[in-house]
DNA sequence: TATCAAACGATAACTTTTATCGTTTACAAT
DNA sequence: ATTGTAAACGATAAAAGTTATCGTTTGATA
């Protein structure tokens, strides 16, 4: 036994990844950055170390790293822009096992907020809420196996 | 006066946008439209009625549309997907603006959610919240026009 | 060390969205 | 109603973001 920290090694034999430079660098730079950056911007940054690295590595180890969950996807990628009419105001209910999308009235989600302004000075215009969980239809299917 | 009911062109008035053949049926189709959908779906069925129309013409409309408040936008659009390293439990401040993201903590948003299943038996996991608004700077770039 | 599947780099292709530009149309002011 | 003008339209090129392909290189296991 080594070190008691948790290494990058350790992570991928959790997950069954091979441990390979690109990857390694490529986590610690993105350990190393604040916010929440785009495909492009770990790219610049991981080439500052790895010059010869291709913008494709990168974008197949975040994939990676997201369905393994080492890391969090931010923004719900539905590959374009999604637009409603509904002028109710509602949210949306997403299986994270069939991955539907059911809305929800705000009432009914028995939400409460009052906040108009946030830390930071932040302007609040409307709440998004995606709750997450399991559809009553999978919720079945889970107990009949 | 004529109708009770609103018309488009009533709606036309009220945001300062011109009626045009194009945004009408736009317009109507969208009413009758189910669910989220992608300009693509929108301008598949709009053909149906003018089969000469440009996508382009859909997404000047749709982004029309979306910013004088006629209807609302789904998936926020950041132009591409974010990760996050962040394990700990919170929320995001995405500015309509400037679509920064800023991360606020479950308790600084002051939200309560005490449900553990909603209508139509959904069971919940965890809630992922997306407050839309005006970041502080950007704010204070609107005051100084 | 040798083997082989997996990962890599380079790049083409694909998808979604935006910009450009000449033509057409809506609106208001005659 | 006619006309002038700014706005909107259609066609399409270009940009941005992402994925697929494929020959070469590398990591893991024996």
């Amino acid at each position: 036994m080594q070190a008691a920290h948790k290494t990058f090694r350790d992570l991928c034999a959790e997950h069954g990844i091979a441990v390979t430079h690109q990857r390694q660098i490529l986590y610690e730079v993105m350990q190393g950055m604040e916010g929440h950056p785009s495909p492009e911007e770990v790219y610049a940054r991981v080439r500052e170390q790895i010059p010869s690295i291709s913008l494709a590595t990168v974008y197949k180890n975040i994939h990676l790293f997201v369905e393994s969950g080492v890391l969090r996807e931010v923004s719900l990628h539905h590959g374009s822009i999604r637009v409603e009419m509904n002028d109710v105001a509602h949210h949306h209910m997403v299986c994270s096992h069939c991955k539907a999308i059911a809305d929800i009235g705000e009432a009914e989600l028995g939400l409460e907020t009052k906040r108009r302004t946030l830390p930071g000075g932040f302007l609040v215009e409307r709440f998004s809420v995606d709750v997450i969980g399991i559809c009553a239809s999978c919720q079945r299917e889970a107990q009949n196996n």
